[in-house]
DNA sequence: CTCGTGACTCCCG
DNA sequence: TCGGGAGCCACGA
C-alpha cells in the first residue's frame, strides 16, 4: 500500500476523542503538506475498509465538507457527542477543538 | 498501465 | 462574503 495513505491512516487513528484536524493538517503530518485532496480522498475510500474516526477531521475552515443530505448530520452528531461545539455559522472553534499534533 | 474523479487549499478579483 | 482557476496525486475502474 502507499506508504502515505499509511501515514495518513495512522494520523487519523491518533486523533484523539473530542479533537479534530484538517485535511491539510494531516497531509502536512503524513508527510504531505499539499496532499490535503488525497487526504481526503483516501479517507473517503479507506473508511469503507477500516474501521477510521473520519468525522474527526474537517476543512481548514473548521466546517463540515459534506452535503447536508450526504454524512453532515451524521458527523456533526458524532463530534457532539464527543463534546465539540459548532458555533451558529455551523463551524467548529479551532481555538479549543483542534488537535494539536500530539497524542495528549 | 492509463484515466477520470474529487469529504482540499491557496490566490486573486 | 463569494466565485473561479490552478496545483495536488491516490483510488478505483
Amino acid at each position: 500500500m502507499d506508504p502515505f495513505t499509511t501515514a495518513v491512516i495512522a494520523c487519523i487513528r491518533n486523533i484523539p476523542p473530542g479533537k479534530v484536524a484538517t485535511y491539510g493538517q494531516i497531509g502536512a503530518l503524513a508527510g504531505k503538506p499539499t496532499g490535503a485532496r488525497q487526504v481526503a480522498r483516501i479517507l473517503h475510500a479507506m473508511s469503507r475498509k477500516h474501521h477510521l474516526p473520519w468525522h474527526r477531521v474537517v476543512n481548514k475552515q473548521g466546517r463540515i465538507s459534506l452535503p447536508r443530505y450526504d454524512g453532515y448530520e451524521m458527523q456533526r452528531a458524532r463530534l457532539e457527542s464527543e463534546g465539540v461545539v459548532f458555533d451558529a455559522d455551523g463551524r467548529i472553534a479551532f481555538d479549543r477543538f483542534l488537535w494539536d499534533g500530539r497524542n495528549e
